[in-house]
DNA sequence: GACTAATACGCAATCGCTTTTATTTTTTGA
DNA sequence: TCAAAAAATAAAAGCGATTGCGTATTAGTC
């Protein structure tokens, strides 16, 4: 039961040399040494599979060469596809993910901040549309620990950013439907959007009357678009823009069970282009964030700013795309 | 910038007494010192903000309150549903999710769980289908750490177990396709499954004349089964068993774009049950496992074996049940 | 052959905390 | 009143590594 007894000290023991030399070959610095040795030292170590122990190891160097990761959300695909980029990204570079999910739910968003910081990640990626610059401010910064807040211009003059240009993504689905020749839109988002959902409306807005617009107050949930449907029957819309994909897979589901029709009867235009866009009947036109990339980014650039703390902020942009598909038509 | 320095000697000092006074206090031995040194000791902890040093903790402590999570791909909603319940399991007993994403590549998935091992991981979840009975012994049984397979009936008196009735999933799929007329089924399962899988065939094929059963070779993702449907076009089958629900979303691409209807052409019955199955056109007919629950069970399981490790082995199961929706009709 | 300069390695301090043991102070009781 | 028991706190021994600095051994130089 208990073999759990390897320590730098045995394999030094075992070779016949001292700690230190133990650690110092171990570490890199094998060229000081004697040939023999070092043959000797790493002989020894696979002999008796040593490990160097991680917590002993990590008090001492003050790294944990871990991340901690923040979503509200794991189940959209939207931000696993994130945390799979993340994950790629550190991963080339030996750091581990510690992921946390706060299912939405602002107070465990808190609880687990301050637990990741406790636990001494070295870095923090938050994908989170709750999380107020206070807290952001109070936790992180305070801590002087370096964080990305994807897709969020937060914390502005505190930390590197990662972003894509929502405006534009908003302008080119604006630009789309206009073209199509559609007036009057019901634009599906939350009442007290995040920054980046904010701006997908700004640029979406320039392309209507704004007397045209009907705003629906809508969770960025299938659910809350399903129900959002509704209230668009009420409009006179002919088109819908749901400011990410969820919604307007919920929006599929609202319209086929009210016997419409998408696109003849309303055109849907979507928002992150996620893999199920593809696989939903019609297909959904939507504007593709680089979802994968934006992840991966985010934590090459996080690791950068953590092999060199005081280099400029860096602010990263990622471009987005209109993907045509088949849920819009021409009115 | 280096504040870096509160510890637990700045807290005696400050509450003039000695260091393990302090600790005592903080962790619970309050009541075996005077209340008056309590009391200034917590004042003194809040004012100087402190907070024990996790690595110089856990040392000591030789647990570091963290599971290891090990998925084949994240951005799968069926895994991502299952660390969603993991998650909150975990969460209430304030452990971390150190989240791993092996992305189908079985190298990086050995690599993750010597990672997780050295990091001293207080138990692992591991939810694939590719990690070898030899993999985890070697890694995991030798390092003498628990460890649950979800829902995969391996390492058999090693660890506990977390399952669902595979086999009585797949008996309901076939019994519904078979009382539903049909008779020639295109089954779409990978040619190596993993134990769960198998077993949900065998449970369906006991209800068809095995010559009626048409097996595609296809892997358990949507591109593969949006494939597998050129496979499926030259079979005279009238009804498809996808073994997932990602197989089955494949499908309804594939047959879209061949111009068949769903349920009309062909019935199909995934297994699953994620969210997007209602979100579908039609509704996706499927086995449904009880995603989250899966999730947290084993979260829960594994929490009790490291609270208590030398109870018995023992083994849930969850319940699968059949729900009928759109995506399968009378022959 | 004496002295300096490399070369190869070990000593011991340190990291921040927990825990066991020891010491001091207070209380108790006959 | 005074020793013994109890209560309150301090001292010290690790935990398992890393690391700066010191020392012994060998090689190089004249």
């Amino acid at each position: 039961m208990k073999n759990k007894a390897v320590t730098i000290k045995d394999v030094a023991k075992q070779s016949g040399v001292s700690i230190s030399t133990v650690s110092q070959i171990l570490n890199g610095n094998k060229d000081k040494f004697g040939k023999k040795t070092v043959e000797n030292v790493l002989q020894a170590k696979t002999d008796l599979k040593y490990e160097p122990d991680y917590f002993a190891r990590r008090m001492i160097m003050k790294k944990s060469k871990t991340i901690g990761v923040l979503v509200p959300d794991i189940t959209n695909p939207f931000f696993s596809g994130v945390i799979r980029g993340i994950e790629a990204g550190l991963y080339k570079e030996n750091y581990a993910t510690l992921l946390c999910n706060a299912d939405l739910d602002n107070q465990k968003e808190s609880a687990y901040l301050e637990e990741l910081s406790r636990r001494g990640v070295d870095g923090f990626i938050i994908a989170s549309s709750n999380i107020s610059n206070e807290a952001i401010n109070k936790t992180l910064q305070a801590k002087d620990r370096p964080f990305i807040v994807i897709d969020q211009k937060k914390a502005e003059g505190f930390s590197d950013a990662v972003l894509t240009d929502d405006f534009q993504g908003g302008t080119l689905a604006g630009q789309h439907l206009q073209k199509l020749g559609h007036r009057k839109i019901a634009v599906l988002m939350p009442s007290n959007p995040p920054e980046n959902v904010k701006q997908r409306f700004e640029g979406f807005k320039d392309n209507f009357e704004l007397s045209d617009l009907t705003v629906i107050d809508t969770d960025l949930t299938k659910e809350a678009g399903q129900k959002a449907v509704e209230s668009i029957l009420r409009t006179s819309a002919t088109a819908i823009f749901a400011v990410n994909d969820e919604i307007a897979f919920g929006v599929y589901r609202g319209l086929a069970e009210a016997g419409k029709t998408i696109p003849d009867d309303y055109s849907v235009v979507g928002y992150d282009n996620v893999d199920m866009c593809e696989y939903m009947q019609p297909q959904l036109t939507t504007i593709a964030q680089p979802i994968f990339e934006l992840g991966q980014t985010t934590a090459e650039l996080l690791l950068e700013r953590i092999s060199n703390s005081d280099k400029e902020w860096e602010e990263k942009h990622l471009p987005v795309q209109m993907i045509e598909r088949n849920s819009t038509t021409m009115l």
